[in-house]
DNA sequence: TCTAGCACTCTTTAACTTTGAGTGCTAATA
DNA sequence: TATTAGCACTCAAAGTTAAAGAGTGCTAGA
């Protein structure tokens, strides 16, 4: 446990930090406090804080900074959220007055959106396919090899894909199968969308016969290629002009990092799908060794009451999480609300 | 004019300046030429060389490297160019076995295999939609307000955008609207397509009165969204690992550059989109002031004999432009025959 | 025309010194 | 018992100086 001086202190040690990012001394901190200490008294309190793990020392002469403990014991039980600005409202507003068509219209929109309201680091997850419902489907021919599959979903986000056709199957055929999809399978979510096809086709093997294979076929691969995370990465040349990276090798190790995309989905492959709401992860939470100096701060957002996404703010761990959490949920917010009215 | 001598001298100084990236001095120079004359001489030879401008100094007492004049005399004359390994020639086929669906499967693709075949990063442009012939176009209805319009050209390459529908199209109309479209612009530039569906239209205002407006605007509409310039950039890393990116300033300013989309098309935007065939760009002939270290060298590929798009390696100007060279046209060369088979 | 020789320039590197910020401990004080 | 003044001690950062060495440019002679 803390007293309340120590934890007004380890609040100020961490405050002062990520305002200054140059270790915070004991005199500091007596200034800087309406205490009524003096640094040694301070000092004395440093000495127990640092002996809990929730702050440390880069060498004897320096003064002290917030260990990833430090942060997690500020964001959990010290920090004073932000609120939304007036300017910030207005600016994610115009961003998303330009009228959206598609699904990634609005992705990129936020992503860029949430990166410059924050100057950090911005991703933005596409919407699950598995949690949205089936509406329809149409087989667009291209030519004598190929056509592109349009999924829809219930609540109105498309997805598309090409696929291959069979040399024997007729573009009459490719109606039919069409057809049959869409007044069988309306409404089913379309993780279930394979199963419940072939319970359908098990019960009447009759004049489907020749084409329920190609119908699998057309459901199952489209799956396999739709259901491929997509996100949008903007602003990551924000991270770097942080003092932190000052130095070519940590900037060079986040710039492979950012350009590595498996290693940006282990991000958010974990419990975090999973979870609903905002997380934050700080420092070695990621459990990403190539960016042990930077925070995760993520939420979900949904449509019609269900959690299909996800989007987040990657920054160094010295960074404003008061104000940056506010933003994120914010932004999570808005963009509910957007996909609520635009589909 | 230089004589046989300060050409054997210029080459060796680039050469060795692109392999060692340290000035290079008289004496390095006689020994490891056959020259057979001593320092001294290839010190009153550098001289020259300095004169002319092809060679600079760092300070009074360093070595030569070339000038962007010198790079270019190297190229344009002195230069040898390299052959395209078994290796190479393997991991591009490797690469291009999986088969590939759309156009951004083979554009993706060959971006990845340039940028890791040069060490560079590598710029792969879409083909153009305005030198494409157009084949067939199908609207896809998605919901009450929106379609999805798909452009097929005669070459098999596919566009899509979405479009809002009026609220008083019917799904019939909308079918007459797309078989109009079909039958009477078949073959047709798309550049020519609005053009001539207008002189098609004033000819015949009878049935098709009420939908020619319609039509007009779906055509419309959809060019202005599909004529952006679309393209993939991979490897941007790779240039930071050079030598002459040191320094953290020069680092920043060249991922603000990578990040920056509009520079990076203003690289393409130029006469090299009217150009056919292979282009080095040295230094500042970029004409940009961020990537005054760089070299960028271009290509363009051809579909049916005519040139749609254009891919490119972007590296530090000390790059190894024989062997670049050589794997810029094999890549373009490949990306041809790889759409001709595809599409 | 070439080259040996030498003075001169300038960067690079290392070793050393100085400065000052900050701590930790102790002993005195409230 | 909690606080604080005082002081020795530590260590990074910045500045200073010296030495080394790589190369050049020039001159005079072959």
């Amino acid at each position: 446990m803390l007293t309340d001086r120590q934890k007004n202190i380890l609040s100020l040690v961490v405050t002062e930090y990520i305002h200054s990012v140059i270790p915070v001394s004991s005199q500091m901190i007596a200034q800087s406090s309406s205490l009524g200490v003096s640094p040694a008294t301070i000092r004395n309190e440093l000495g127990v804080l640092e002996d809990k793990g929730y702050i440390t020392h880069p060498h004897t002469s320096a003064g002290r900074l917030p260990t990833d403990l430090g942060y997690r014991y500020f964001v959990d039980h010290l920090m004073r959220r932000g609120r939304v600005s007036q300017d910030m409202a207005g600016q994610v507003m115009d961003s998303f007055r330009v009228k959206a068509q598609s699904i990634d219209d609005v992705i990129q929109n936020s992503s860029k959106i949430l990166s410059s309201l924050t100057n950090q680091a911005s991703l933005v997850f596409y919407p699950k396919l598995e949690s949205q419902y089936f509406k329809s489907v149409n087989l667009v021919p291209i030519d004598d090899v190929r056509m592109l599959v349009v999924w829809v979903s219930a609540s109105g986000m498309v997805w598309q894909g090409f696929l291959e056709i069979e040399e024997s199957l007729e573009a009459e055929e490719l109606k039919t199968i069409c057809n049959f999809i869409n007044q069988e399978l309306k409404g089913v979510l379309f993780s279930n969308l394979e199963i419940e096809l072939l319970s359908q086709l098990g019960s009447r093997k009759d004049s489907l016969y020749r084409l329920s294979d190609v119908a699998c076929r057309i459901v199952q691969e489209s799956m396999v290629v739709l259901q491929e995370l997509k996100f949008s990465l903007e602003g990551s040349a924000n991270v770097l002009s942080n003092p932190e990276f000052d130095d070519l090798n940590k900037t060079r190790t986040i710039i492979d990092f950012f350009e590595d995309k498996i290693s940006l989905l282990q991000l958010f492959d974990r419990d975090i799908t999973t979870e609903q709401g905002l997380k934050v992860q700080i420092g070695h939470e990621t459990q990403l060794n190539s960016i042990l100096d930077c925070s995760l701060i993520t939420s979900s957002y949904k449509l019609k009451d269900q959690s299909v996404g996800f989007l987040g703010v990657l920054g160094p761990k010295r960074m404003d999480y008061g104000n940056i959490i506010s933003v994120v949920e914010y932004m999570s917010d808005e963009m509910q609300s957007l996909l609520k009215q635009t589909f």
